[in-house]
DNA sequence: AGTGCGATTGACT
DNA sequence: GTCAATCGCACTA
């Protein structure tokens, strides 16, 4: 997917996002998925880890949009997300789940056998499933490393909108967009 | 140098 | 549905 065609918004491209593939290129295979859960972590959000500026672990936020900042949470897991501004500017959209499409039977190899909708169901799991880690921290999405944004295979169904998961600041915002109804959504689904 | 907590998950009741 | 594990990071001193 070609940086012009995502929106220079935080929250529009959380929106844009749903319906678009995540594709990783492994020496094993193909592993990819539509996107069916975003959030959206923009400027000025005290939820967001760019919040009090640039440090060595956020730096990939600031990065020109489509460019990709993977950190590590709760000990064991990583987290995928989308810089979402221009260049120098601090923000992201966290990709929370994905609808497996490629390479499924790899991805249950690395998630234990899960049943697959909810291989990617939930932003470890994804990770975990399209074995992504910080070694990709900063990579452009929207260039030739082996991880990027790609079009959609089918277009989206209705889009739901409602408050992020699993934070406490700015907890009212109404940030996080989903597919409606698709079960390989985490949290609420309609 | 020490501390508190987090954009979660999987095991268990 | 509930709950503890787990450690990197940012903040305080």
């Amino acid at each position: 997917m070609r940086r012009s065609e995502l929106p220079v918004n935080t929250v529009k491209l959380a929106r844009y996002l749903i319906g678009k593939t995540l594709v990783h290129d492994t020496p094993q295979g193909r592993l990819s998925g539509r996107i069916v859960e975003t959030e959206a972590y923009p400027v000025g959000d005290a939820a967001a880890h760019s919040f009090r500026g640039k440090t060595a672990r956020n730096q990939s936020m600031f990065l020109e949009r489509g460019h990709a900042y993977v950190y590590f949470i709760y000990g064991n897991w990583h987290a995928i997300n989308v810089a979402s501004e221009r260049k120098d500017v601090g923000a992201a959209v966290l990709l929370r789940a994905l609808e497996p499409l490629e390479g499924i039977v790899l991805m249950q190899r690395h998630r234990s056998g899960a049943r697959e909708h909810d291989l990617a169901r939930g932003p470890g799991r994804l990770t975990t499933a399209l074995d992504i880690d910080r070694r990709y921290d900063g990579v452009d999405l929207c260039g030739r490393a082996p991880i990027w944004l790609g079009t959609p295979v089918k277009p989206p169904g209705r889009i739901g909108r409602s408050a992020r998961i699993g934070i406490t600041k700015e907890a009212h915002r109404l940030l996080r967009f989903f597919e409606r109804n698709n079960p390989c959504v985490s949290g609420p689904r309609n």
